[in-house]
DNA sequence: ATTTATTTTTGCAGGGTCTGCATTTTTGCG
DNA sequence: CGCAAAAATGCAGACCCTGCAAAAATAAAT
């Protein structure tokens, strides 16, 4: 009786998607102008005609809603990741996942880049949007442990998706391999933006992206000299 | 004339450290005690023996008091990545230091258990710890970038360590090798805690790290099945 | 169309975090 | 001892965030 997957639903719906679009928009926008560190509650909610207390209906702290931009990116990931053909390695799924997922938001690029401004200036931000990631690390942990087939036997079948234990159990039945992957896959495409994101617009991030994921596939050994730093 | 290295300086310096001590040990007690989120500032600076408006002189806020353990490794490890032999290759270099960092560490493994304890049950603070590695990363970043002798030829030789220009500019300088390079490591290192510490002293530490950077080094391709869950 | 039930918004009270500023206490030293 | 620098403290004030209950908006049923 759900559908909250395309911009479907009642007219229910529809308002919370605009009210919440309309508070991360009018948060940029503000941090753009003023800085990140000086945009208060206050003033996000009343330049999106909310009160302040309905802000915090919709996040949960002040900082989440600079970090919110992709938020169903990871479960279209992991879809992705258990889509993905059988003949791939892990590391390869993992990087046709995220590389598709990226090329589904590059439509949104404008946005993209104005986060990635506003965050670039803003570590502590960072580091709570890093935070997201690792929420969506476990569960793409555990897609990849279902992918290979192996360590993550408890939810291999009967996992609906939601109604999963706590953290806790689900951490214990994953192994290293799996967890490693997800999180170094994370701090991959982390890097590979903030990189692009400093020399703007020089280089199409999806040649930065490759590159990084042959990095990591090579093993990080150290590369050949190269044209890296431009003339 | 400053020496902050080991226990000197006047009875000023050492008052002060015993302070800073005396608050993370009272806030890590205090959340083992009665969970992370109960903790207030005033209860921490109380048992610490000294004024709410004190604690603040010592840390910019609240979570800094659970994340700052082990705050000097950076530097260390960073020192260690110049020193290392020239034949290692840069992945190897990075695992040599940190873990010889981590060795040093161990003296004080009922510390770290306790704030392993105490972060994984608040992974926003868990955020946090990753946001203060990441600034850590940079600086990481830039000494792989020297020890390869290339990458930031802006400040190979005259950089006194300090006095560098704001991020802006370093991040420019660098290129995409080291920065991937020290955010995996930092990654990696993580994922080894994490997996280890949720399975409470099954396996040692080193093995966990160990078999981390093994991954790593061969390029994440899918490893043969092994004893990895136990029966 | 009107009523009813559910969801969402909102105001308000209250506790916690954090900063700037002025004041007091402590420390270092001649 | 007496003086200057550093640290600790109290206090006011802004902001963050959370329950709770009332009010408004929406969906559903009659």
């Amino acid at each position: 009786m759900e559908e909250k997957a395309a911009a479907e639903g009642g007219l229910r719906e529809r308002k919370k998607r605009a009210t919440r679009a309309a508070l991360v928009e009018a948060a940029v926008r503000l941090a753009m102008e003023h800085g990140v560190e000086h945009v208060t509650v206050d003033a996000i909610a009343a330049a999106a005609g909310v009160s302040t207390r309905t802000f915090f209906n919709y996040f949960d702290s002040r900082d989440e809603v600079f970090v919110m931009v992709g938020a169903d990116s990871s479960d279209r990931v992991r879809r992705a990741v258990l889509a993905a053909p059988p003949e791939l390695s892990p590391l390869e799924a993992l990087r046709e996942a995220i590389a598709t997922e990226l090329g589904e938001v590059e439509q949104q690029q404008e946005l993209w880049r104005l986060h990635a401004e506003v965050l670039r200036k803003a570590p502590q931000l960072l580091a709570r949007r890093i935070g997201a990631h690792m929420a969506d690390e476990l569960g793409l942990a555990e897609a990849l442990a279902e992918r290979i087939g192996r360590g993550s036997p408890l939810f291999a079948e009967d996992r609906p998706a939601f109604a999963s234990p706590d953290d806790e159990v689900r951490r214990r039945a994953l192994g290293l391999y799996p967890r490693l992957l997800a999180a170094v896959g994370g701090t991959a495409v982390r890097v590979a933006i903030e990189h692009w994101s400093v020399r703007e617009g020089e280089v199409p991030f999806a040649d930065v992206f490759r590159e990084t994921f042959e990095h990591l596939a090579a093993g990080l050994p150290l590369p050949p000299a190269q044209a890296d730093d431009g003339h």
